[in-house]
RNA sequence: GCGGGCGUAGCCGAAUUGGUACAGGCGCACGGCUUAGGACCGUGUGGCGCAAGCCAUGGAGGUUCGAGUCCUCUCGCCCGCACCA
């Protein structure tokens, strides 16, 4: 056996060679191009936080490799990075330790940045994109503006939601599961003037267009739909007793004769008005102790529904009853009209509201007419029965009678057709430093002034006085908020509160478009050329938040016809979390795996081809030591099988029919493409562990290395590239290939060769598997019968019987049935 | 409560349109090579059975020549929303 002594795969040595390479080529370097199909491939950028661990990376590792997949299928890639700079725990961090957030969110970057590149996971660095620059900043400035001009911008007083830890407000998105979304503190509740986006103008746009989005997860679509929350109904107006009317939103007009009661929120704005003088007392101390209640006590008191009767009385337009008006904290203020008409007898929450204040229940939906005198032990409120006790409208069914009473209602100029939506506007102001300036002046003669394009960038001061008390130290910093006005020149304060960072992050994918343009945000020839995005990767916890905001940010730009495309992104992928020791991968848990340890001990190509191996990417995955060991001594293997000079002829072995290899293949090549165009890498990485298993056998049984087995290396070494990129760029060169690999084109599998001429087809007897039978391939359903008759097994099985019919799968089943 | 999804080997997981259940990896067992190895290579690996074969995709039914896949019921788990009128 001839063998000579081949140089181990030794991936600490050959890694940073290729890096070097790839850059030197300019690799990911991206023009506009003509002359190939563009392919814009993005990763959700991330918050500089400092070390990244092999946690963060499987989002890295998905979207380099598909970049470089497409690369090779022929496109011109657009695949940029960037940094979503902005945000509070730098400037916490600067409280803390007196670092300016600037500083340390620069030498995060550097880390971050050396981290990838370890990997092998590249970018177009020249398009990079840090949201907490200057040169972009000024053009989050500058939209905010267009905003304001477009009528999209407002300020306003409302009640906001107020993180006490953050020191900050929060929009109504960034309370998760009832808790700050950052911090987890329970928000309480503050009336302060905000500014606003009118994200609500959007809402049924919003929803539309998801059915565009057909290359979305579905549940990411639902989360977005139930989000913005459209429910079709009426507004009804109640009159008052004494004078003035309660204006309702309902769903369901048609039982607006069990409408027993009235309810309104405890922020509802009539009720100084109506409450009379006996109830005052009662409601003052009831509204005191709804307003000390957070978000989350509200919630946890689910099951007791507190309210207090406010002495008014209302009259039902359609019963002409007179009912009481309560208050009540079940009643949303900011949902509707704030108030509603209760119909204890076919809604669940003012069924249990009648109950525990002794209110009146009516039926007046049934399953038929003769159930009117039905009492009912539970709020009845599906849709299907008949209306009863509603006078000249009993009998109809639910649907006309949904119908008939609002059509009544807008006869009698009482009431309209509605649509609410559960979104609201996005309250853009933050109390914070760190963040971009809301380019607004305050004059004392002309009120709000927007700063002119020309004034822009409002500079973020470096030298600022970082507080304890956790207040905002822009508004402390009086060179920042003096200033004169823009119209008059009069001495003017400046805006100091800063905007979310998710404004940041809705339009950075343009700007990667346009490169860094300095005269505008982006230029639209570039980004028409590169929009939209035709692969979206990244995590679930943007579902509605960062993906939501971005949709109306495209969506208002192709109003003010500034893009071509009102849908950002064509293709999302959400990837999941990697475990480890029973968590989800991350620094505070400990459990984290960093990359320089996995590239010093495994290289970085074992870590990349482990996470793509690691389990369905959509779905969470635990890491497993073993696992990545496993990982390694594959491509050991690939190493010793294409660089080894071990030949595996046998003497007076008979020769190996190399066509089994070369199917294995092509059938490879076919199967890997399949998969990566689904974003099945677990499947194609098993694929390629079989293929060169499948070498391993042909080597065994005395196979020799001649034309069938040099393609195979080849191929094998192309079909390596995106996943094991430096693994491949080092085979590819040993075996004489021309050019970096990352440049080559992808193989194509011949449909010839994957046409078998002789097939396995399995034989069954009434649907039980007694054989399996070689037979030509496209063999016709005789043949295959008599063929399938011959096996012993078969025989045996059909035991004398008649075979009365069979189904036939071409090339694949014969199923004899004898019953 | 409403909405979405998932239950396959000791573990992670494969399985176009219903058509050979368990690919690939881990683990385990045995063997080889080694001074040695938790390295490397090879073989085997769902259960029962001497075998023919039978039983196996959370459970129970159903449709079908044929069901992991479709339908009904049921149990368990995960995620999202959660007093939205």
């Amino acid at each position: 056996m001839a063998k000579t002594v081949a140089p181990v795969y030794d991936p600490q040595a050959i890694e940073p060679k290729w890096r070097d390479a790839w850059k030197k080529a300019g690799l990911f370097r991206a023009r506009e191009d003509g002359n190939k199909p563009k392919f814009y491939n993005l990763v959700m950028f991330p918050y500089p936080s400092g070390p990244l661990h092999m946690g963060h990376f499987r989002n890295y590792v998905i979207g380099d490799a598909f970049a470089r997949y497409k690369l090779m299928r022929g496109f011109n890639v657009l695949n940029p990075f960037g940094w979503d700079a902005f945000g509070l725990p730098a400037e916490n961090a600067a409280i803390q330790s007196g670092i300016p957030p600037r500083v340390s969110i620069e030498g995060n970057i550097a880390i971050s940045k050396h981290e990838l590149d370890l990997m092998g996971v590249l970018y177009a660095w020249d398009r990079e994109v840090t949201t907490s620059n200057e040169d972009y900043y000024r053009w989050t400035q500058w939209l905010f503006l267009k905003f304001l001009e477009q009528g999209l911008a407002y300020k306003q007083k409302a009640w906001v939601n107020w993180c006490p830890k953050d020191n900050t407000v929060l929009a109504n998105e960034q309370i998760v599961n009832g808790v700050c979304w950052r911090c987890g503190t329970k928000p309480t509740k503050k009336e302060l003037e905000q500014w606003f986006f009118k994200i609500t103008a959007y809402a049924q746009r919003l929803l539309d267009d998801l059915n565009k989005l057909d290359r979305w997860p579905e549940r990411v679509k639902v989360m977005q739909a139930n989000w913005i929350g459209r429910s079709e109904g009426a507004d009804l107006d109640f009159f008052l007793e004494r004078e003035g009317k309660l204006r309702v939103f309902t769903t369901r007009p048609d039982t607006v004769f069990g409408a027993t009661f009235m309810v309104v929120a405890p922020e509802h704005e009539i009720l100084p008005k109506i409450v009379t003088p006996d109830q005052r007392a009662a409601v003052d101390a009831y509204i005191e102790r709804t307003k000390a209640e957070t978000e989350i006590e509200r919630l946890s008191t689910e099951h007791e529904k507190t309210g207090v009767f406010s002495g008014a009385y209302a009259i039902n337009p359609f019963s002409e009853e007179r009912i009481p008006i309560w208050i009540a904290d079940y009643v949303l203020a900011n949902y509707g009209t704030g108030a509603i008409m209760a119909v204890p007898g076919h809604d669940s929450r003012d069924f249990e509201f009648a109950r525990q204040h002794k209110l009146p229940i009516r039926r007046v939906i049934g399953p038929s007419l003769d159930a009117a005198d039905k009492p009912l032990d539970t709020a009845f409120e599906a849709y299907d029965g008949v209306l009863v006790n509603s006078g000249a409208f009993n009998g109809l069914s639910v649907k006309e009678g949904i119908e008939r009473i609002t059509a009544e209602a807008e006869r009698k100029g009482i009431g309209k057709r509605t649509i609410t939506y559960r979104l609201r506007d996005w309250l853009i102001s933050r109390q914070r430093y760190w963040g971009v300036p809301i380019p607004i002046i305050y004059c004392p003669d002309h009120g709000i002034v927007p700063v002119p394009d020309r004034q822009l960038p409002v500079r973020l001061p470096a030298e600022v006085e970082f507080r304890s008390d956790g207040q905002n130290p822009l508004a402390h910093t009086p060179s920042f908020v003096n200033t004169t006005c823009p119209k008059c020149g009069k001495p003017s304060r400046r805006e100091t509160d800063t905007m979310d960072t998710f404004v940041d992050s809705s339009w950075y994918f343009l700007r990667y478009a346009s490169g860094d343009d300095p005269s505008q945000p982006f230029d639209k020839k570039r980004v028409d050329y590169w929009m939209p995005v035709d692969q979206y990767t990244g995590g679930i916890e943007h579902a509605i938040l960062h993906l939501l905001y971005s949709r109306f940010f495209m969506k208002v730009l192709f109003d003010a016809k500034m893009v071509s495309v009102d849908e950002p992104f064509a293709a999302l992928f959400t990837q999941g979390m990697i475990h480890r020791n029973g968590y989800v991968m991350s620094k505070s848990k400990g459990n984290g795996i960093t990359p320089d340890y996995m590239v010093e001990k495994y290289g970085a190509d074992t870590g990349r081809v482990y996470e793509l191996f690691i389990g369905p990417p959509d779905q969470d995955a635990e890491w497993n030591d073993r696992g990545v060991d496993g990982v390694a001594r594959f491509l050991h293997r690939i190493w010793r099988q294409i660089v080894g000079e071990e030949d595996g002829v046998v003497p007076g072995m008979a020769r190996v029919p190399s066509e089994e290899l070369t199917r294995k293949l092509h059938e490879t090549i076919e199967k890997v493409t399949r998969d990566v165009e689904a974003f099945h890498f677990n499947t194609a990485m098993s694929a390629l562990m079989e293929l060169s298993n499948a070498m391993q056998d042909y080597l065994q049984a005395g196979g020799r290395r001649n034309d069938a087995w040099e393609a195979a290396c080849r191929d094998l070494t192309r079909l390596l590239g995106p996943f094991a990129p430096h693994l491949a760029e080092e085979l590819w060169q040993r075996l004489g290939g021309e050019g970096l690999l990352v440049y080559q084109p992808w193989p194509e599998p011949d449909p010839t060769i994957l046409r078998r001429a002789k097939v396995t087809v399995v034989v069954q007897v009434d649907g039980r598997l007694r054989d399996r039978i070689e037979m030509p391939a496209g063999i016709d359903q005789s043949d295959a019968q008599a063929r399938a008759l011959k096996s012993p097994n078969v025989e045996r099985a059909i035991g004398g019987r008649r075979v009365q019919r069979a189904v036939h799968v071409p090339d694949r089943l014969i199923n004899l049935v004898t019953g």
